[in-house]
DNA sequence: GCACTTTGGCAACACTGTTGCCAAAGTGGC
DNA sequence: GCCACTTTGGCAACAGTGTTGCCAAAGTGC
């Protein structure tokens, strides 16, 4: 993206940083809270620092008071936490047979959730008013529930977003996107209701890959072509006239395992109809030069092994689909084994999860399988152990990892 | 490292930030300097504020004017240029049979070296003496040629460096480190003529993995296990009494891709004794949770191939050397090509560099078969193409990409 | 010769986190 | 019960950042 070397950081930057910062760690606090003294100790800010934070925070509605906490020789610390109602976000998933759609809190919450049957192989634009039907209904569930917002409100959010969906690149300064839908008054006026009650701060969308996180074009998606070079992101901002981010399926499943683990570095690897992986590297969504990183499946594992799709002999997604074909679990948990242990030693990875419909069918043999092979490695190689799970929320994990999307920024992940 | 949630950013690290900024894209520009218009549009700064930075950097003696450009239609812009003599750094590699040294310039300009027989197996105080009279006899060499500073200066920089070693990690407020040894007075009184009129940063070590570049310790390198647990840096910091870094030998090569070509992302691949990789990612050497990434060599790609020391079947590595031992680069370069293009599809790799003994001896096949399947396989996928090359400045792209090492936190690079 | 553009510096400014100071509110020893 | 001590958290003054407004210098182009 930023072509030239980097955005130079001024004082909104600076600031978006460490409000960014506290955020995070009022969120990882959930509903106990955190103090100003552990935010400034955690933060290495100054306390001085973070109660001006904290209290900017608290006039734009993120923040409140949780109570006091036991004394530990002084003034009791008061305890805050973030509201989690504070602001909301959509979460979309497009797959090959159907959409879903989920309306989750700052928190990551999901507060509302709908899915339909879709056809990823319509026409782009029957699919994408399928899509937009669904986030609006999405929506009137909502409203209707009281979840979002106070007024019933017609439409969604008219006049607000404006097209802010430009971003999705590393700007810098798109770290005050808090005071999106905040200040003080109600900036959209009528008709708003969601947008300005609820806070709505966009839709994040993930889709099968390949495709340009940056721009939100989706390329040639196997068995799809009509979806090559289609502007997906754009044209959903200005249906839903909201900002949208699009990103890989296994991208936004990965960015769930940033926020919920602590791992520094850790793997999605999604298992449905071909094999994926996003990588949280360094405590962030990695993905590459041109957004394209993650294609785990295509590893040659056996030189010459069965030819695949994509040209190669002995792709581990060729072998591991076709064990998977015969019923054999085992076998196909070993080969995902290999193909794992390979990634654990080369990027020295934390923890793995893995999801997709092949593994939540019956996730026990994998993990189990994949558990056993990346530990027996790790003490050959006297490297500390590796965590490997099936990922939390089991099939929400992509839907919700997408709307986490639009929250990143928030909490200067991404 | 940074066991809370990342650093609170403060106004000294908010102009370390900007600064490093600068001094990068001044050191980009070269001789031919880039003007002050350029820097601003480049950072994303305001003019007034690069002009700030500038005056900084200019009266701590890091920059100098270079000339007037040519007219645009108003006042001809002035250049300005890095002084490359203005601080400089050491680079140290200890391989299994050699100790290398040199001595860069801020440009990274190599402008002394000096190498002697090592034995890596021996005792490790013995080593480590070798080690510290590498470094001393190649100070004096520089100071004797007068390359820097003016005075001969007895000894090294006694009473300098103090130990800031400590650094290493993500310390942001390290970016701070430009004025070391800078300022306006000779700080470090008599007897330091090195480091005070060349302004001498520190030291930047590569060893063979793996190691824990975080805390600077070694651990079992293989075959030799005396160094399991040695204190590499923090012996040799006190030994010289400069700042030390250290690094494996492969993530120092990269550090030096970093620097070189813009690549956002690429791999060093080392064909040695062993086969090991170093990654660029996102811009910067990516080292992993523990430090401990880029274990290339021990992917497997043959699920029933030979056994490798490793314990598992069909590694790459042992495939590869067994092919180098009976003398088929043909084969040893299909093999590297097969892991390198894994490796390209995996983490979106713009650029792939080849280095080594065995590829150095003779680079021809290996460059050629390795980009020749790469090239295939992104055609396949119609993915852009890839480069590959051998590693600029070949035998001494380690150890002149270790003093990097010391030189990257200047340019927040690291 | 004049209008215009671009460069680059000076001064005032808005805003950041920091330091110094102090009131509030607990704990613990006496 | 009293008092010394510690911790919390806010107010005010401060140092330092990049930014804005303004202007002189030095070119180009008509």
């Amino acid at each position: 993206m930023s072509g030239a070397s980097g955005p130079g950081a001024n004082l909104t930057a600076l600031r978006g940083h460490n409000a960014a910062l506290v955020l995070r760690l009022l969120r990882d606090a959930g509903e106990d809270g955190i103090s100003r003294p552990e935010l400034a100790g955690r933060t290495g800010l100054t306390p001085q620092a973070v109660s001006k934070i904290t209290a900017r925070l608290r006039a734009e509605g993120l923040l409140a008071e949780a109570g006091q906490r036991a004394s530990t020789g002084g003034k009791p610390p008061t305890a805050l936490r973030l509201v989690p109602d504070a602001r909301h976000a959509i979460g979309l998933q497009l797959d090959r047979d159907e959409v879903t759609a989920v309306l989750v809190d700052l928190a990551g919450t999901s507060v509302a959730a709908r899915s339909a049957p879709f056809d990823f192989g319509a026409p782009a634009e029957e699919a994408l008013a399928a899509a937009t039907a669904e986030v609006r209904a999405l929506l009137a569930d909502a409203a209707a529930g009281g979840v979002v917002g106070g007024t019933a409100g017609g439409g969604i959010a008219a006049g607000a977003g404006s097209g802010i969906a430009a971003g999705g690149g590393t700007d810098v300064a798109a770290g005050g996107g808090i005071a999106a839908g905040g200040g003080t008054d109600v900036a959209a006026g009528a008709g708003s209701g969601l947008a300005a009650g609820g806070g709505l701060l966009g839709v994040g969308v993930a889709a099968p890959g390949p495709l340009d996180h940056g721009s939100g074009v989706l390329h040639r998606v196997t068995g799809f072509p009509q979806w090559d070079g289609f502007p997906l992101r754009d044209a959903l901002a200005e249906r839903l006239a909201l900002p949208v981010v699009l990103d890989k399926d296994t991208n936004a499943a990965a960015l769930g395992l940033v926020t919920s683990g602590t791992a520094e570095s850790a793997a999605y690897l999604h298992l449905g109809t071909g094999l994926g992986a996003g990588l949280v590297l360094g405590g962030d969504v990695y993905r590459g030069a041109r957004t394209d990183a993650g294609e785990f499946g295509h590893q040659v594992i056996q030189l010459d092994g069965p030819p695949c799709d994509c040209g190669n002999n002995g792709c581990l997604e060729a072998l591991c689909l076709a064990a998977v074909a015969r019923g054999d679990r085992t076998d196909a948990a070993r080969l995902l084994g290999i193909g794992a242990t390979n990634l654990v030693r080369l990027l020295d990875i934390d923890r793995v999860l893995l999801g997709g419909r092949m593994v939540l069918a019956d996730p026990e043999p994998y993990v189990r399988g994949v558990a056993t092979m990346i530990a027996e490695d790790s003490a050959r190689a006297s490297r500390p152990p590796v965590s490997v799970d099936v990922v939390e929320r089991g099939e929400r994990a992509v839907v919700e990892g997408a709307a986490r999307l639009v929250l990143a920024p928030l909490f200067a992940l991404g």
